[in-house]
DNA sequence: CAGAATCCTGTGAGATACTG
DNA sequence: CAGTATCTCACAGGATTCTG
């Protein structure tokens, strides 16, 4: 039966911890992971945030980074100049997460392959078994 | 300032590449994550499984483990039996996912307090800094 | 038991326009 | 430059009912 279940640490009970569950949310979502992803290249504004992150609208970005600030994540400088000046960076809880986000990035990028062929022989097999599939 | 940034791994750039934030969204739900967690304890049926998830509703279950299926994550066995008998389990990707997944949901159970904290520290200063704000 | 089918709602998220 | 303010819409997701 092909590799044992993993180590059998206790289930951390995702599952049943509805507070998990909560705060597994602050990175089950659109931006927060890209944007805690490229604010690891150090400190950086609005602006250059912005264009770090394709195709992320200024709202999206906005709300993002409140959020992220609002738990603690980054932190937000404002320089009171004309124009403005506002600096995002990450804290050093903001950085344990990266850390801990990691691996899972590092996951998905070595395993696109693996899922697209899963998903169109998933994909394949579905037309085979439903051959007579009412019309319209 | 405090900690330096991370191991500067080149950034994995989440941010620009498009293929990663989709293959992320895999994970960035709000149940999927907690079902490769629950089947971490090994096969289950619906059922049980449904039970191990707190707060799912079938139909969201239903969806989630199909998806999970379609990209090679889970296992779907039917035992053509009456009433229906029907086993989920992971799959070697899927087993990798959940390795890659652990530190996340670590860092999610360590680091709750800390972003409660946070949050309402936040609250706190905003209420400060408006304190007339315009009523209605 | 394991779902499929419907109905319904909140909100995640895009597009656009405006401002200190 | 770094936002806020609206408007809009799709869709994630809940509740309920039905079936092999």
């Amino acid at each position: 039966m092909a590799a044992p279940y993993p180590e059998p640490t206790f289930s951390l009970a995702v599952g049943q911890n509805c507070r998990a569950r909560e705060i597994l949310d602050l990175v089950a979502n659109k931006w927060s992971l890209g944007v805690v992803d490229t604010l690891e290249a150090g400190p950086q504004r609005f602006g250059e945030l912005k264009r770090g992150i394709a195709g992320i609208s200024q709202k999206m970005l906005t709300s993002t980074v409140r959020e992220l600030e609002r738990d603690g994540i980054i932190t937000r400088t404002v320089y009171a100049v004309m124009p403005p000046n506002v600096v995002y960076g990450l804290t050093d809880l903001g950085k344990t997460l990266l850390a801990a986000t990691r691996p899972l990035v590092r996951w998905s990028l070595e395993n696109m392959a693996a899922i697209d062929d899963a998903r169109s022989e998933f994909d394949e097999r579905s037309r085979e078994i439903a051959p007579g599939r009412p019309a319209k």
